[in-house]
DNA sequence: GCGACTTTGTGCCTGCGTTCACAAGCGGCT
DNA sequence: AGCCGCTTGTGAACGCAGGCACAAAGTCGC
């Protein structure tokens, strides 16, 4: 056990019983032409959570001038199994070179285009407390930005102040400005007592992709992804492995936790 | 497709390739007594995170009152499958009543125990920016809180300051702060340049949590766990879901996208 | 130009997590 | 007291994701 990312066991919460595959695969066969697209569907959502560390990664890369990275150096980097990497990207097609390994500038592009980046996203931010604030502020991240063009709150004293050089909304207005401003992404930052309001209006103004970080559930159709962050379960998983830590630790004979001097990713320059 | 959870799979990052398994077991015996410590260390990751879920319905029922629930009533209230759920529940121990359901009072404790709640957890943020100013109030938050009982950061100007109630300490601290008191884990919240060193203080300071909100992979002990969350990370794998929803529109003849029939940003071309 | 070395891309196998489906168990009703 | 219906708990099957290991493929050196 060591180290372990947000994902690989959350709570999916599909309202759709059916068709809530892993697998983001619609099905249909083959179109006749490329097979870009064909491949771009049968990405695993794991993969794609990778993708974007890997993107990270390659993006500190770049601007340190590596113009080439092996699978092996890549894979240490984003702290995962180099076969995972390769597998990872071979989803997206085949953009390495046998014996050399990949072009940083080349997979840059590559999984831009599978994540949709090349295509800015509009995102919204609704409830302008102290993590509003944050995401506003969030701006210009490593390997782009996701330009945030629209906040939102309830609080008659915010309306039209700037933050983060964007003035705040209405909430009622969501559906006006969001359909404006072409908005793809909402963000959900409010108490959860509002977040399911909030919700459904960015529904209604034709936002399909939510990002909620209210402790609540939210119910919304099919046709809307969410994905939720949130917080308080972070915590508690870890709460449970400090729990079971404490729990095992009269086990004094268990095997000796080998420090960490795996032949592995040492030497690399890590972004610190 | 409909409601996804931020978990299932992102990027776990396992500094030692042995001993990750997805599994949390400690191979080991049974002990002599009751069989319920046992049981705590087979539980899988991915149900854990959704006890963490269970435990924020439960707390929400409990303060309207309601004394019992059916698996098939929490599970539609956290949005998963009530088979999953009563797996869920049966890796804690056989707490129901069959024909009749689940006593609220009853899971809530027993989902405490398990997740280690009842012996409340210190946590320190490191990083008093925007992020962790909303996570200095965080305080208290359902389901009983994680007290935040140390702040860090390096600005001299906050040294001192109260921020939710806590003064803000300086990193260099960290180790003999987080002794006096206790931390058992530690929240990142700082730019991604300082986060490993941040997360070094805290690894020899002892802890061995971490929640880490910085775009880097933390290089860490086996001995340990490291979650992260990542902004960037969840707002690309949306991106990818409009990406990919804008590539399978063209599919006019799909089922008709239905309800709050709003001007979609259909018909958008195709990122190349 | 050819051989040897390096690294990719992937088929196969293993194992976990999810789902199904049903037997066991409990309360209520007659 | 006995039966009936409801809900739990779980054994078994399925499917996806991860990891291994190797063949394909390209480069570099001679």
């Amino acid at each position: 056990m060591a180290q372990r990312g947000q994902s690989d066991a959350a709570g999916r919460t599909p309202r759709a019983p059916a068709e809530n595959a892993s697998e983001i695969t619609t099905p249909m066969p083959a179109i006749g032409g490329n097979g870009l697209r064909d491949r771009a569907r049968a990405i695993p959502e794991a993969a794609v959570a990778r993708l974007a560390v890997y993107l990270r990664v390659l993006s500190g890369m770049r601007e340190q001038g590596v113009g080439s990275v092996s699978s092996e150096e890549l894979s240490v980097a984003a702290g995962v199994n180099s076969a995972k990497l390769r597998k990872d990207l071979s989803y997206i097609g085949s953009y390495g070179t046998r014996g050399v390994g990949y072009e940083v500038e080349v997979l840059i592009d590559q999984i831009e285009r599978v994540l949709g980046l090349t295509r800015e996203q509009s995102v919204a931010v609704v409830g302008i407390g102290n993590l509003g604030h944050a995401l506003a502020n969030y701006g210009g991240f490593p390997g782009r930005g996701f330009p945030v063009t629209a906040l939102f709150d309830v609080d008659a004293d915010l309306m039209g102040v700037p933050v983060g050089g964007i003035p705040v909304d209405h909430i009622d207005d969501i559906p006006t400005v969001c359909a404006a401003r072409e908005i793809t992404i909402g963000v959900i930052a409010t108490p959860p007592a509002s977040a399911q309001a909030v919700c459904d209006r960015l529904v209604q103004a034709g936002v399909e992709c939510i990002l909620n970080f209210a402790p609540v559930v939210l119910q919304v159709p099919e046709t809307v992804e969410v994905r939720k962050v949130d917080l308080a379960v972070e915590l508690q998983i870890l709460s449970f492995h400090v729990a079971r830590r404490a729990d095992s630790a009269p086990d004094v004979d268990a095997p000796a936790p080998r420090v960490n001097g795996l032949p592995r990713n040492n030497g690399v320059v890590m972004p610190r």
